[in-house]
DNA sequence: AAAACTTCTGGGAGCGCTCCCAGATTCCGC
DNA sequence: GCGGAATCTGGGAGCGCTCCCAGAAGTTTT
């Protein structure tokens, strides 16, 4: 195996400087297209490919951006909802040059990582409670954007999916099917997400019984627990609108313990549209692959310092009819 | 904000040179003890942190390891599976240096990014079939370690489960609960994990009828189709060993709707353990995390030239008992 | 007590790019 | 034609580290 060329091998070859080859690499104007194609072609020849280290120490830029999932929430990244994000970020970085660097946050040690250069930018999901990170990192001048609502608020400008509306959907279409006692398996009240979902049902659920709520953690246990609960408050109960698919797992199990028949029974609704089950669930998409590539613009977008972006984005939902209500 | 410091800054305020900063930074040998405090004292009172674009360039070393999964198998990333070898191998990285760059490779233009000398080391997942991307690596000097057995074999080391025994074990079980019509429901054939799984049926079957195998494609439709296929073929079947919990879920929900009652009139044992299922799957449990760890690992010895070296690593499974079978 | 090491430290030459500056060339309009 | 602008190109100074080399200080050997 040879030594890599590098760019004053490539500059020989073609004839040129190396100032030249770096205007062709880069795209930068003022480059005759006789000389532009020498060197192309060069570049070809030897196989050349740029020392990334080289030029972010020169360009004073890293190329890398950082996608931060918060470590605290363990298990989250075998969440689909966190895979689809990836491969939406994913998707809207092709073609650049821009490498995706991926933390796990143990709070604390990744913030300074961050803010000591290594990344352009970083994106930030999965956020529970009231982070520090998100503010530390803005107030480092590191462009951010978060995926999922901060609970904490702040300038950072973030996207998320309209967990409200979809809730609310969700919601009128078990009452617009007749039923009359509609509990919710709620997530929990230190992410965004949980609130919001919550929210949505209080909204549609304005004049009626409202206190048929159940916390779970977003796991399919969790959802277990709040329908146990749930069903031990109010055995009458004929809905629920759970605020996670994978929570709707456990409740579908728990309900199918007690002897209830879904949807006869009990209407069930999930939020997500992310897994599998029997019956097949009735519930409120999210497109998650736009939602990473949402995410990805707008970071690039901060980057560059493009002026009049709104500071965050809410990407709709739409109800899914299945079988379970 | 001020700019950050540079190593000439520290080497000031402790009162050397740079050179000896560099050593303590990088724990060289050859620095008094009263210097290395010093120098200590001098980093965190100036909250420096060294810039990596330097130190590659510098010294001819990436300080990224890559983590390639297959684009082509597409929603692979939502796979549990992937997301728990990731923690792993993220865990196994802690307190390193190194950065996780992850690559999701569409055919062709990862292998040159790769061999260009941007990372030092590449972590291979979900091959599929025989992905010329392993040897293309190999060849170039780049050291590689594969998750899941190469279906091409060649000199790649690579970590796996013991898929085989682990099928061993499962269709055992099926056989010792006195199940008479044993089917399995198969991977794709372009995956030795696939393969693996099936062959360990078969052995287990030895001496029996072989020939109620469907494959999927490791998604819940997958299963839902090899189980509906299986049911034409065989009415009377009383036991389906599942090569991957995904794939149950669709089983089970087809089994469900074709008035099967599970356990009592079909048996259900699943692979991975990964999914919440009702009823509760039996399943072979494999630890994705310690997986990941161990692909880490390996690569990280590969990388410093460890001799000796086992070629690869089959990491044991274990059966977990529930209602299922 | 001198020679021969060993341990510790500083100096400085790159690593392979980007980007600023200045020079050369071409293109206009009057 | 000629001055001034626009277009094109090369030279070279860093970017912030690592690592080699050589010298200073301290230790052991003969």
């Amino acid at each position: 195996m040879t030594r890599r060329p590098g760019i004053d091998e490539v500059a020989a070859l073609a004839g040129v400087s190396k100032s030249t080859v770096s205007r062709v690499l880069n795209g930068a104007p003022h480059v005759s297209t006789r000389t532009r194609e020498a060197v192309r072609r060069a570049v070809i020849q030897l196989g050349y490919a740029p020392n990334q280290a080289a030029r972010s120490l020169a360009g004073h830029r890293a190329n890398a951006i950082a996608l931060v999932v918060s470590e605290t929430t363990g298990r989250v990244l075998a969440d689909p909802f966190v895979a689809g994000v990836m491969r939406g970020v994913h998707a809207e970085l092709a073609g650049r040059r821009t490498q995706l660097v991926l933390m796990m946050s143990r709070p604390g040690d990744v913030g300074s990582y961050l803010t000591g250069g290594h990344v352009d930018g970083a994106l930030v999901i999965s956020m529970h409670g009231h982070d520090p990170l998100l503010s530390l990192l803005h107030d480092n001048g590191l462009p951010v954007v978060a995926g999922g609502r901060p609970l904490a608020g702040g300038p950072v400008p973030y996207v998320d999916s309209d967990n409200f509306t979809g809730a609310v959907d969700a919601t009128r279409h078990l009452i617009s099917l007749g039923c009359g006692r509609i509990a919710t398996i709620a997530g929990p009240t230190d992410m965004a997400v949980g609130l919001d979902r919550l929210s949505g049902w209080r909204r549609a659920m304005s004049g009626r019984r409202t206190d048929l709520v159940a916390h779970g953690d977003f796991t399919a246990q969790g959802g277990a627990s709040a329908m146990t609960s749930l069903l031990t408050r109010e055995p009458e109960l004929d809905a629920v609108f759970v605020a996670a698919d994978i929570m709707a797992l456990g409740a579908l199990q728990v309900l199918n313990a007690h002897g209830r028949r879904v949807p006869e029974d009990v209407a069930v609704v999930g939020f997500d549209d992310s897994v599998p089950a029997v019956p097949p669930l009735t519930t409120v998409r999210q497109d998650v692959e736009r939602f990473g590539r949402m995410l990805m613009w707008r970071l690039l977008a901060e980057i560059e310092g493009e002026e009049g972006l709104p500071p965050s984005v809410l990407l709709p939902t739409s109800l899914v009819l299945r079988t379970s209500a």
